[in-house]
RNA sequence: GGGCGGUUAGCUCAGUUGGUAGAGCAUCUCGUUUACACCGAGAAUGUCGGGAGUUCGAGCCUCUCACCGCCCA
């Protein structure tokens, strides 16, 4: 006997551990003789992980494709695993050493760091993956793969060989995103662009030698508003600390204001007054001339745009801060550097590589980037040679104003680039990286898209697909960190570069030279980009890989789409000449109700863990399901989800209903054979039903056979199909019972396999419970066949059953408007009904009795005085209400009903008026609208009538 | 500034080749009739963001404006 109700708590852990005993989410389980494969690769949660909602989503909606593909009998696989995450790992790790009072990481040594994050790996490294477990993934898990494992580190480093030696891979000096706390590169993706309150300072840089121009600034109509003599330019800036490596003032070639003065040498307004280091004016289109003062100072070696400019013009970059982002301390003293630097603006050839000059100021150097602001920003204005304006304040208690001339300092909102870990503030920086060079590998996976090869859903990803691809950056792919795949380089003492896979390979390329190796590892995207052949074996010939790859279908976010899916194509392609996967399947962000995306300083994060103690983990998912529309972020929503536990707890009182009612599955039961309409009709609506969730699905239209199932289930097995088997399941002659009996338990099957890959522990509970009686089981529900209902559409039935509701609901309407109370039983009498009508009300007289509360039913000459009617197709049902019924509310009811049909009729008339609708509308348009009319004048004229009977 | 997406019932959202505007939640009324009150029955609710255009016909196609969001500068 079913529990009075479904506890998710008692049942997920419990159903969870059979599925594990019995193997079957095993690669392969359930699948047919000589199935097709279907597979996935999980997007590899970071090791340090812990299951957040979009994680929850991101799984449900691959688990309910793996679900849906093993029942068809697909040969399927999920490959599960984790990433190793370097940075994030390493903090973690460092952060316990704190903690716990232990040597740090540097005072540990690498060998024994590494070896320790290890043991963190073996402890802790598996919380992730066991809360999937919670959600129902049914991934592969004997087959989990970590991006450290010994195969897939080796497979790692054979790429970056093979790829070295086919001139794919380079060292070089480039701008990458400085971590200072981490002392690393970090990825875009790592670094988070924040709004924050900043400040626009404004100073100026003196000409050389005292040279003057006239300054001249115009309005839109060309009239001059301002004209004097200058002997600076001014130049705008939120980040006067890097004013020290300047390499260039830019301004736009058509901003007359400066024209007079490009090509000429400005000062730097800082340092030491004897040293003061001259750079040039040039042009170049990147400067904005509404722009602060249209002057940009350009700093190549610390600003993204600059890079771009200096690296244009040919002006030096010169780096200024250490690893800590601090101003540098090494090198030449500042006189000397400045020398340098002097001649090179003057004309000296720069040297290939300017990062050796050391440009900060001996009172600057060892000072944070912060503190040298402060010092930049108070030394210029002591000098005076920030830009002054006046400002006028009022003293609030004397009202008396005074006006003072202060620096020029906007306060402004700016974006500043942040560590995601780390939450300081992100360097540019050059240094010395390994680079991928994507530009020749990107063009197979552009091709690989544009061709079909792969899909990519929603279609408006390609866009942005190919907008990136199509101006692709080279992809830094070293890190500065001790965990992760070291790359496998080594240098001999004269700086030759030796790459091999393993440190005996590169001795003996180095003819016994001592080397030493590169110290950096490989960005964990490398490794992740090679994730789909890696974990199915590669580079061993294995047969997984030839049954699994490429996979069926990456589902993954949207904000993912270039950085890992993008490069997973470009190395799969470079390496093993394939696709990873056929489609690509985005899907949006997890917002709260409000549309605000989830974050911890919001405090409106929605734990997906907890959602499931509280709702279970079947209503959470449900809820993802039903609301993943191609496009659309999705808003989560607490009631939202306690409908669909709901909806859990109705399919629960449903199967306990069969229960009670001794409803059992039947050996050999034929869907096709059953003789009642009611159940004919059942049979042909499950169909209909299994087709519409299977097309849903094959077009990742989650929400639409999450909704079809739904409806199905509630709407019509539920709210229909058990009332109107009530009576027969409680009166009924024995040959109708055993026919309902079987048909309810067979559609309760049908929906319980349904619902599976939606709502697999309740469904999976009931399949054990029902199993108990009538035939046994074969397996668990999780690898018995997808429901497949051909040929048991029964059109008669169908219409009859329409019929059926029809009459109930227009009843029930009637009543409820009419204030009939619900205990009273009220006799029905129909009038000018056909035979059909006659057979139908006989078939369903008791349903009819039941569901819309009838006394008697009797078939009539004349429509009683003093009712309430309903008029269904031919035949008029009449509801004597006798002093019950409030005439002059019923007239009004059916006169709404008369008004409706003439607005129609109206509309319907104007159409079928115009020469040009009948002319080039379709002809089967023009016939609906004419049916139409014929039969709302029909039907207006059976409800006229009914009026004029109510006198 | 550039690009992309959105604007439909009080809220959250569907609406698949243009042909009678839908669901869930919330609201209101009624109801313990032997699965279920995490329930049942019934009801109300929309100038489909504004404007223009194409069309016999526009929530859907085109243009434009407004607002919101995201990405890149």
């Amino acid at each position: 006997m079913l529990e009075k109700k479904y506890t998710p708590s008692d049942v997920e852990l419990k159903i969870h551990e059979k599925w594990m005993e019995t193997g079957a989410f095993k690669a392969g389980a359930g699948a047919k003789e000589g199935a097709e494969s279907f597979s996935i690769v999980i997007p590899p949660p970071n090791v340090t992980g812990s299951l957040h909602i979009g994680h929850a989503l991101n799984n449900t909606l691959q688990d309910i494709l793996v679900r849906w593909h093993r029942m068809r009998g697909f040969d399927t696989l999920w490959q599960p695993g984790t990433d190793h995450a370097g940075i994030a790992t390493q903090m973690v790790v460092e952060r316990q050493l704190a903690e716990n009072q232990q040597p740090s990481r540097r005072e540990m040594g690498r060998e024994a760091f590494v070896e320790r994050i290890w043991e963190w790996k073996r402890e802790s490294g598996g919380t992730i993956v066991n809360q999937l477990k919670r959600i129902g993934a049914s991934c592969d898990w004997s087959r989990e793969r970590f991006t450290m494992d010994p195969g897939f580190h080796e497979a790692v480093l054979k790429v970056f060989v093979e790829m070295y030696n086919n001139d794919l891979i380079y060292r070089g000096k480039r701008l990458v995103n400085w971590d200072p706390h981490f002392e690393t590169a970090i990825s875009d993706l790592e670094v988070e662009n924040i709004e924050v309150n900043g400040h626009m300072w404004h100073f100026k840089y003196p000409l050389a030698g005292g040279q003057t121009y006239t300054y001249v600034e115009k309005d839109e109509d060309g009239n001059v508003t301002l004209s004097e003599e200058r002997d600076y330019i001014a130049i705008a800036t939120t980040r006067p600390e890097t004013m020290l490596g300047d390499g260039a003032v830019a301004v736009h070639p058509d901003d007359e204001r400066y024209a007079p003065i490009v090509g000429k040498l400005c000062e730097i307004p800082v340092g030491p007054k004897e040293h003061r280091r001259l750079i040039p004016i040039i042009t170049d289109e990147y400067p904005d001339p509404d722009f602060g003062s249209g002057a940009v100072k350009i700093t190549g070696a610390h600003d993204f745009n600059d890079y771009e400019v200096a690296k244009r013009n040919g002006i030096p970059l010169y780096a200024l801060m250490n690893t800590k982002g601090q101003m540098r301390t090494d090198g030449l003293p500042y006189e000397e550097a400045a020398a340098m630097a002097k001649a090179i603006a003057q004309g000296a050839t720069p040297p290939q590589d300017a990062t050796p000059i050391n440009l900060v100021p001996e009172e600057y150097r060892g000072l944070d980037r912060f503190e040298a602001r402060q010092k930049v920003i108070a030394d210029i204005t002591a000098e005076g040679l920030a830009v002054m304006h006046q400002v006028t304040k009022k003293n609030k208690k004397t009202g008396e104003e005074t006006t003072q001339t202060l620096p020029f300092v906007e306060n402004k909102k700016i974006m500043q680039p942040f560590g995601d870990r780390s939450k300081v503030v992100i360097e540019p920086m050059l240094t010395d990286q390994w680079y991928v060079d994507t530009s020749k590998i990107v063009q197979p996976a552009i091709d690989a898209v544009k061709s079909g090869e792969i899909t990519l859903m929603p279609q408006a990803q390609k866009k942005v697909y190919f907008h990136w691809l199509e101006n692709i950056e080279p992809w830094c792919i070293s890190r500065q960190l001790w965990w992760g795949h070291q790359i496998p380089v080594w240098y001999d003492d004269d700086g030759n570069e030796y790459c091999a896979v393993s440190e005996a390979e590169a001795a003996d390329m180095a003819k016994g030279r001592p080397l030493t190796r590169d110290p950096d590892v490989l960005d964990t995207w490398f490794s992740s980009g090679l994730w789909p052949i890696g974990t199915l074996g590669w580079p061993e010939d294995t047969p997984e890989l030839k049954k699994y790859f490429p996979t069926s279908v990456l589902i993954t976010g949207f904000d993912i789409i270039f950085f890992w899916v993008a490069r997973m194509i470009m190395m799969q392609k470079a390496v093993v000449g394939k696709i990873p996967f056929k489609t690509v399947f985005t899907h949006a962000l997890v917002r709260d109700e409000k549309g605000k995306k989830m974050s911890k300083s919001l405090g409106n994060v929605i734990d997906p863990l907890e959602l499931i103690d509280e709702y279970g983990a079947d209503a959470m998912r449900f809820t993802f399901a039903s609301m993943v529309a191609p496009g659309t972020d999705l808003k989560l929503s607490l009631p939202r989800v306690a409908g669909y536990r709901n909806f859990v707890t109705k399919i629960w009182n449903a199967a306990r209903f069969l229960e009670m009612n001794e409803c059992k599955r039947v050996e050999g039961f034929d869907p096709k054979a059953v003789s009642m309409p009611l159940n004919r009709w059942i049979i042909g609506a499950t169909s209909t039903t299994i087709t519409n969730v299977d097309a849903a699905l094959t077009d990742y239209r989650f929400n639409d056979a999450s909704r079809a199932a739904y409806d199905f289930v509630w709407g019509t097995f539920c709210d229909w199909y058990i009332e109107l088997a009530k009576p027969t399941l409680m009166g009924g002659n024995e040959q109708e019972k055993a026919e309902t009996r079987a048909t309810a338990s067979f559609v309760l099957d049908q929906i319980l396999a349904l619902l599976h890959p939606f709502m697999p522990f309740v469904t999976e509970e009931l399949w054990e419970q029902t199993g108990k009686v009538g035939p046994a089981r074969k397996s668990m529900l999780v690898v018995s066949p997808w429901p497949d209902l051909q040929g048991v559409q029964h059109k008669e039935s169908q219409d009859e059953l329409d019929w059926v509701v029809n009459v109930i609901s227009g009843i029930r309407s009637v009543r409820a408007q009419m204030n009939v109370p619900a205990s009273a039983r009220i006799p029905l009498h129909i009038t000018g009904a056909n035979e059909l009508t006659q057979t139908r009300v006989e078939t369903h007289r008791g349903a009819i009795e039941r569901l819309a509360r009838i006394k008697e039913i009797s078939f009539t000459e004349n429509v009683p005085q003093s009712s309430a009617q309903i008029i269904l197709n031919e035949a008029n049902f009449a509801l004597p209400l006798g002093d019950v019924i409030d005439v002059g509310a019923e007239k009004a009811r059916l006169n709404n009903d008369i008004e409706k049909m003439d607005k129609e009729l109206t509309q319907i008339g104007k159409k079928l008026g115009n020469e040009q609708f009948l002319a080039k509308a379709p002809a089967e348009v023009v016939a609906e609208q004419r049916e139409r009319v014929v039969e709302l004048t029909e039907r207006r004229l059976q409800i006229s009538e009914a009026v004029a009977r109510l006198g």
